[in-house]
DNA sequence: CGCACATTTGACGAGAATCAACTGCAGTGG
DNA sequence: CCACTGCAGTTGATTCTCGTCAAATGTGCG
């Protein structure tokens, strides 16, 4: 695997880093675990595997910026991503040991992340001395759950507009928590053909129904971001996904 | 909710109980927790709520017989089923405490289960007294997991007959596994529409996509089972959907 | 028998895939 | 500086999968 030198934690990225606790506090020794996986930390350019399937997630990871997914390839070269991890979302991450990993895990963009192994051992071992930690982590592995039932619902009852209305504003509130949504705007890196493999649309498709959104106002799309005027609005478009709980 | 009264547990039943240990041996300890499950099981009809959408899975079940979704409703009247439990299965389960109810749990056919809070409690506080179960209810945990997986790539990138194929072989394995598959023969109470349900199809799409699947000799569908001829037939059919692995 | 419900059939239309070509744009090198 | 290249986005024409509507047939059961 090619990777590119350790870089320096800039300051946002340790942000992004303390963010795993979630909404939790944490205590002093918690905090000194977490900087220290700040400098372990590398990068990898878009293309890149971070997880192989079927291997164990034996080495978790903090995604710290780009775009992660979990990948599964039909025999004809179909693709389907299952799963998505922004920053501030741990990947190649299994909860309980020996977890397999069920997809290959892609960089989609070029991706900064911090070892966070040794963190997820600790806390995991000793819940009592590392409480937000341990909670932080396991919201994230709930959430990443509710997720794949958002995700279900949306291939396989969805059109291809609400398809793309969900999953958007599933985007919209990942990116609020970890501050990276100013004013309903969010980053979007990923070609459409990726988007496309992610809602299980072609190409061709995605266009056509972004074109759409843009056309009725509900969204907006420029220079590698997306806004959402009207979050209400574009509720009424995803139908009734029964969004995060 | 309306229940009939608890029924004497079957040997069949204590047969499915025990499976709850997956492929490890039990203890002494751990036979009698299983065993004092067997008195506290209860059956409900089709379309009652095992758990509803969105509240604690406080009481987790092992299902003994009959078949559990786990039921999205989209506002306009779709239905989503993200998930199904069969006997040997826990349902209403999360491995964590907390976790909540990602959907509504309905019973698709009438259903017997056996109530293992208790079971879970005791177990996951003490591992190292009952590494059976636990490893078990883990293992389970994860199959349900690697499910979803499944789920999404059979509703986002295959068409009608590769998913259903996909689909019976899953059923096949899952029932081998508590020793309802013979000659490669499993029950299916399901209706067409319920079924649609599952795969993200219209019930008339099924019908004929079942159709064709049995003039091509790939499945035989006879008085509430399904018969698979050929396993290996079937999987180029499925397409590359990388099973559990 | 008659009722309710599941399965099946036909005709038609809508949503999405496919194929192919064209545009726009950033990076590269002559 | 500008032609050339590669890739993402866009467009049009066509095909195909699948959904919808409606009616008919089949099946278990009181």
């Amino acid at each position: 695997m090619i990777t590119s030198p350790t870089l320096a934690t800039s300051g946002a990225e340790r942000l992004v880093l303390a963010g795993l606790a979630r909404s939790a506090t944490l205590n002093a020794q918690e905090v000194q675990l977490v900087s220290s996986c700040a400098s372990h930390t590398d990068s990898v350019e878009a293309g890149q595997e971070l997880a192989e399937l079927g291997t164990f997630l034996s080495k978790p990871k903090l995604v710290l910026s780009g775009w992660v997914g979990h990948a599964r390839l039909l025999d004809d070269g179909r693709r389907q991503i299952v799963e998505l991890n922004i920053a501030g979302e741990p990947t190649a991450f299994g909860l309980r040991p020996l977890s397999k990993a069920r997809a290959s895990y892609v960089a989609l963009t070029p991706v900064r992340y911090a070892e966070i192994g040794e963190l997820v051992e600790r806390a995991m071992a000793r819940p009592d001395q590392y409480p937000g930690l341990v909670s932080g982590l396991r919201a994230a592995d709930d959430e990443g759950h509710s997720r794949l039932y958002d995700h279900v619902v949306r291939a396989g009852r969805m059109l291809a507009h609400e398809r793309l209305a969900h999953f958007a504003l599933d985007l919209c509130r990942r990116h609020e928590r970890v501050g990276l949504c100013v004013s309903q705007s969010f980053p979007m890196p990923l070609t459409q053909e990726v988007l496309g493999d992610v809602l299980g649309l072609s190409t061709v498709h995605v266009n056509r129904t972004l074109q759409q959104l843009r056309r009725e106002g509900l969204l907006k799309t420029t220079s590698g971001r997306w806004q959402i005027p009207s979050v209400e609005h574009l509720e009424t478009v995803a139908g009734g996904g029964a969004h995060g709980q």
